[in-house]
DNA sequence: CCCTACTTTGGAACGCTGTTCCAGTCATGT
DNA sequence: ACATGACTGGAACAGCGTTCCAAAGTAGGG
């Protein structure tokens, strides 16, 4: 009884999924996707490997609740107000914005289909592609369309990420890549060789966003 | 000069770049992403791990020269006649092939960018972008967009493929996934809830080719 | 209050990985 | 024929995900 009164769980910091899942993000967060082992994060739990394995499968169970964690959080504010048209880039840009603060969500997006947090994505996005008027038939591939886009970006920049190294800038990573295209053979890259000033100088969420509202317009023609 | 006559490398059969490359290949294609280690391509190689250190850098720089290897190989045919439409669906389906082939290939994409046989597709892309006639400040961001769309269908698919079990069959992981959507609560997700029939009954390429013409469709808005 | 049944812990151990190291082999230019 | 540099391949290292299991902790019944 007194035992009980003084905890509900066991112990002073009982072990738990939730507390397993959020010191996976915060190592997720510090030390990137290669920073999470089960070593590290009993190290961090002070605790041993074993003792986790009581609470998650196994690690690819941890990395979807991690991921559905942060996700679930960029996408509790539903305000759906508005057109369609501003209701998808307000979702589009939630998980983006997720992505850009952990970057490792995005390469997770990218190699772990149908995890429940995209389902929620695909649900509000396939809601507005029905506000935009497309047709019943269409609709499913629209709204496919449109997550598979998202996911795709989410892929790259966390590709991105990983290649960044610790110590150089955005600017620098951009203006080697850029100096790279312009050094192309014109004659073979002839778009890359014309596009390769506006990638020092393009900013990636304009960029996406600019990308979901040529989608959009897209849907637009076929309703 | 007589040994240089009987062979131009050292050995029977020499080690080189390319062998190697080309038993990763098949390694993936028979094994799936995991079964690509040095241990099994050094088996199959018979030889040690060392020696293919030699002639690559690193498990990700022979990744990315077996996916180079392979899209190379599906970007090989180049005919560009018709209209700027036909062109880009000839692209993206050659990219989408290829992957349907070998599922790690579209793994591989979805996380690392700006690989060279990527830039090829981008190159590709951004020309009949310009034949489409959007105008030059919007070329990058289209092409970007239409690029984006491609590697999140190779990610997902890739993703598929990894969690379909040996045994189960299209059908079975379709219908599985369909009964999950429709056991949803309409009320949360009216939109999965409706579609979860034409999850079932899709066809993966059809609809990759409905995004493309989507993502053509809003780019013709822009011109 | 203690004993028993059950949950939960955490450290050791297993088999595997990518990678490094290096003694030895081979083909060649002198 | 020999010396040199390219190339090989097996051993070894640190780290990984995962499994196992003896111990510790907690709760309920006699």
């Amino acid at each position: 009884m007194a035992s009980r009164a003084r905890h509900t769980g066991r112990r002073e910091e009982a072990l738990s999924r939730d507390r397993i899942v959020a010191a996976a993000v915060e190592l997720l967060d510090v030390a990137g996707e290669g920073g999470l082992s089960f070593r590290a994060l009993s190290a961090q739990l002070r605790t041993g490997p074993g003792a986790i394995y009581w609470h998650v499968a196994n690690k690819d169970e941890l990395l979807a609740a991690a991921t559905d964690a942060v996700l679930a959080a960029a996408l509790a504010a539903d305000p759906a107000g508005e057109t369609p048209e501003h209701a998808i880039r307000v979702v589009a840009l939630g998980v983006f914005d997720a992505i850009d603060e952990h970057p490792w969500v995005g390469a997770q997006l990218a190699r772990l289909a149908s995890q429940s947090s995209v389902l929620q994505v695909f649900e509000r996005i396939g809601r507005q592609v029905q506000a935009l008027g497309v047709p019943a038939a269409g609709q499913f591939d629209a709204a496919s369309a449109l997550l598979n886009y998202v996911l795709g970006v989410a892929g790259q920049n966390a590709a991105n990420a990983r290649s960044q190294a610790p110590g150089t800038s955005r600017a620098d990573v951009l203006g080697a890549e850029s100096a790279l295209w312009a050094s192309l053979d014109p004659a073979a890259y002839p778009f890359i060789h014309t596009v390769a000033g506006q990638l020092r100088d393009h900013d990636d969420r304009a960029q996406f966003l600019a990308g979901v509202d040529l989608i959009v317009a897209g849907m637009r023609t076929v309703r």
